[in-house]
DNA sequence: CTTGACTCCGTACAATGGTACGGAGTGTAA
DNA sequence: TTACACTCCGTACCATTGTACGGAGTCAAG
């Protein structure tokens, strides 16, 4: 049997089941149809990539429906490209203070690290007085 | 009055009142006491840092437990140095894989707004084409 | 051709992170 | 000194994002 299960499909992208139904049910992936002759739905591997793009985007601070907004992101002739790419430029422009601050967060986390052994780093001595000390403003 | 109180102290972390009192309930923030003159309560600026702190550190995916994980972390001559560190380096290492993660969204939307006018950029269509034929492995 | 594992689907329940409400107290400006 | 806005606090409600359950159907190995 080589058909790709929900379980399997599940698996892969390391998500539960019922989570990939409740994404169908969201309109998140298309729920591939039953096969005519009868027996499981096979769930194609682009099915597989969207649940993971889902998960990561999650995971870097994006609602659900953000993520859908980001997975309609489509360069295509049929689409309105100039919508499209305004879209996608405030996205990007998302994307890129997202990594601001953690960069930020990342610097202060270095430098709590190197304020631990006590030797005379008299440096900050939680993350908000890290982040806050380190204002290059 | 000079007092900074819970919706001014809201207002400056850009937050909700109800949100400062369930974060003072979860243990986030502390709650500053009732003047023993009466009145109202006093909120110090230490709290308005947490409360932008916690607020972007939401965006950037890490949930409340997770936050206070973060501002736990403490250089403190009294806590065990060692544990500290460790638990910092374990954050820094997610941090960055957030931001390496967060490039590469970057770098798809690039392409995904690059391939729409249709110029011969026969680029990835969708963002997730467009992560996939980024892989650099 | 039976048994055990899995699918399918609808509905119900749950955890997280707030948000709203109501009644009593407090502050302040007219 | 009164009107109005705001605080305080407990409790209830809410949206988002899943998770669990149960009963009927399907598959595949023995």
């Amino acid at each position: 049997m080589r058909t790709m299960t929900i379980s399997k499909a599940a698996k892969q992208a390391g998500t539960g089941i019922e989570t990939v139904r409740f994404y169908e049910r969201r309109g998140l992936i298309t729920q591939p149809p039953k096969p005519v002759a009868g027996g499981f739905r096979d769930y194609p591997p682009e099915t597989v990539s969207r649940l993971r793009f889902i998960r990561e985007a999650q995971e870097l601070g994006f609602s659900l429906n953000e993520i859908a907004e980001l997975l309609s992101l489509r360069a295509d002739p049929k689409a309105n490209c100039a919508h499209v790419q305004s879209r996608a430029e405030a996205k990007l422009a998302e994307v890129r203070r997202k990594i601001e601050r953690l960069q930020d967060i990342g610097t202060a986390l270095d430098r709590l690290i190197a304020a631990c052994p006590g030797k005379g780093a008299l440096g900050a001595c939680s993350i908000i007085e890290s982040l806050e000390s380190g204002q290059t403003s």
